[in-house]
DNA sequence: TTTCGTCAAGAGCACTGCTCTCGGTTTTGA
DNA sequence: TCAAAACCGAGAGCAGTGCTCTTGACGAAA
């Protein structure tokens, strides 16, 4: 483990600036940024900028994967800081963390959730960074399981769709009867499509009280799922 | 009620080819066409498409609100097409077809529900056809209630969200109790999110029984809502 | 028949992503 | 220690973009 090299290190720091200007322009035009743009506002030419990315589009890969990190911590983050028996106070936790992240970064969130840039095809490196928010969600269910405080219903999927979910709940590394975890996808789905409307403003120019809005919408999925009170 | 004149009917036709060549653009390289190159299809020069569209926006704009309308049709063709008393058939009917006008137009439903185009504002004439498909879902709910097949529960939502519901209600024109239209609204933000993840191809490289998987989920919500069976 | 509105074409502007070359600096390894 | 290799920024240049403006031709209306 040798220290890097000077050069080492003004390359990283280059690359966070590089990515810290993208990152300004992304909020205020948009997934469509400007190479020359970020290259102007740091002082130096749009050539420059290939010593540090090799495309646009690698610079945006950069920046989606950083803020798949940065939802999944604070989802993470916001379970983790509840009561595990609390599993009804746990969902809401990571809903609102999660609301909460995008309407703090919305660029950011159109960038991960909006439509797929046209030419552009995500890595595989983003898969599982961006499993994450599920899995937490999911998560919640597993530990209810065990714990004993949710209990499986058990009702059974018929079957060409029961294996399906299984392989899903391998794929997800969560032990859930298949029902219960459609149950749970549901209620991630659900999130995504309430931050979505919110965001991208395509809901309820009414609706002034949005934070008990998406409260009692995220608590109609804890509902479905089964989840308890505290 | 003059005869269109020669004219202005050949002007029609151009605008009309103009849109079908720009979608067929749309499909292949999505948001981001190029007014060049639908130019360079029809054998013309960039500048003339201008005689008929004011800016690149303006036919996105026709474009977006080609679009909203066809759903609309769809959705609501398919809830017509459903027996009136068979709620939960309709309310798959409707989403369903969402569903399967979604999948033959991508980059369309892209258009109208992914991230917004950074510059772009719709203009207010999108948001009466914005809001067929939801109108359609939630006149489900109103049939059930007025025909006496869905009861309403006798829940009520704590007040400042009460009233902000009962506003939308006004709005959509659909006489439901609140806490109807809050579930109601919870099936809508699902379906758009359902539909999102497999459209954008964040879901389930498993799941391979997407019809199925779909249909799952729709009937939980419908579950939610309450809707009985025929 | 003449005038007026419409049309396609072309040149041009400012912008984009990207490539390549050219000097200058830093790191590396013999 | 010193030359070779790697790295870096600047600049020119290419092909493409949306959009504006001008020019000349055509058809419909007065």
């Amino acid at each position: 483990m040798v220290a890097p090299s000077l050069r080492a290190r003004v390359r990283a720091g280059m690359i966070d600036e590089i990515k810290a200007v993208a990152r300004r322009h992304l909020a205020t035009d948009g997934a469509n940024l400007s190479l020359r743009a970020v290259a102007r506002d740091m002082g130096m030419v749009s050539s420059a900028i290939y010593r540090y990315f090799p495309s646009r589009d690698d610079l945006l890969t950069a920046l989606i994967l950083d803020a798949y990190e940065a939802l999944g911590d604070a989802v993470e983050a916001a379970d983790a800081s509840t009561d595990r028996a609390d599993l009804r106070g746990r969902w809401h936790a990571a809903c609102r963390a999660a609301r909460s992240w995008a309407l703090a970064h919305p660029a950011e969130y159109a960038l991960l959730y909006g439509s797929p840039v046209p030419g552009y095809a995500a890595p595989d490196d983003t898969v599982a960074p961006a499993q994450r928010p599920p899995v937490t969600l999911v998560g919640i269910l597993r530990d209810g399981v065990a714990a004993g405080l949710l209990a499986p219903s058990g009702e059974e999927l018929p079957e060409p769709l029961r294996s399906d979910v299984a392989e899903l709940a391998a794929l997800l590394a969560v032990d859930l009867p298949p029902a219960l975890l459609a149950r749970g996808m549901a209620g991630w789905t659900q999130l995504f499509g309430l931050i979505s409307f919110e965001l991208f403003g395509r809901i309820n120019r009414t609706l002034p009280h949005r934070d008990e809005y998406f409260d009692h919408q995220t608590g109609l999925m804890a509902d479905l799922i089964g989840l308890p009170a505290a």
